[in-house]
DNA sequence: TATTGTTATACTCTATAACTATA
DNA sequence: TATAGTTATAGAGTATAACAATA
């Protein structure tokens, strides 16, 4: 038995086919967004990076690896990218000599603010769709990030 | 003003804000479902390929780049290593002989139904979801799709 | 001349293993 | 001995540019 994306609702889809379509859907508009950003001098994993540092304000690389969900050795690679271009700053952990903290530069909060200002292309996208669609994003994006917390 | 994740629902959240956070999400579950699959030996961007053929059935390379929003050569490395493994084939188009037609073997169908079958990490975390929320996610996902199209 | 697919090449993204410094 | 971070190394993923074959 094989379901299209489109299949009624009231045949509930089974768990299995949710995943792949899923699978298929996040895998999809990831390639998307790396290959659609306005500004191609910051990678999509930057952009996620100073993001999350603009969230949550300064933290340890290892906390910051933890929140975007790779391991601390990428993390490493990607801050020194950062660092490199000035946007972020490390900085010493006032009691604990081992670790470090992690702060978005001036030069940092500005770049994330224009990357949010500028995004065109997903942003465009998003304004097209009804309210009612936008609406069902924001509550799929809460359903995964819980899906992801476990 | 800043917006968490669990904002109320009656502030509308500004269109900014939620491209930004879908695109976090997407980047972060993406690291998530090729960290953690239970076969090591097929990539997710193979399987992805197939899962597509096994949906859409027998196409050409460029019809297969197109879906999966990759580049021709891209497409191409993925399929080389697909072919070399058994998975798919190669046949001539029936009228166009600079076209392609590429099908599941029986191997590869066998393997994308295993698979799916054996989705461990992200189908045990859809099946402790309530009704409520994965039908939240079918519904995100016909939207995404939707995205993508235009 | 336009289209399909491939080859050549290079860069991004990410991981595991091993190392350093501090707790 | 355990933990935080880094370095070294390698493999997966993807793109652009150039090429070959066919339409």
């Amino acid at each position: 038995m094989r379901y299209a994306n489109d299949m009624p609702k009231t045949v509930p889809m089974p768990v299995g086919t949710l995943s792949s379509s899923l699978r298929l859907a996040v895998v999809r508009l990831n390639r998307c967004l790396r290959s659609q950003r306005a500004d191609p001098s910051v990678t999509l994993t930057h952009i996620a990076a100073l993001n999350t540092l603009d969230r949550f304000g300064p933290m340890t690389p290892g906390g910051l690896a933890a929140q975007e969900k790779v391991q601390p050795p990428s993390m490493t690679r990607v801050l020194a990218s950062l660092e490199e271009r000035g946007l972020v700053a490390r900085a010493p952990h006032p009691t604990d000599g081992r670790q470090v903290i992690v702060a978005l530069t001036d030069a940092g909060t500005k770049l994330i603010e224009e990357v949010r200002a500028r995004e065109a292309w997903l942003s465009q996208r998003l304004k097209q769709l009804s309210e009612e669609d936008r609406e069902t994003l924001r509550e799929a994006i809460e359903v995964i990030n819980k899906l992801m917390e476990t």
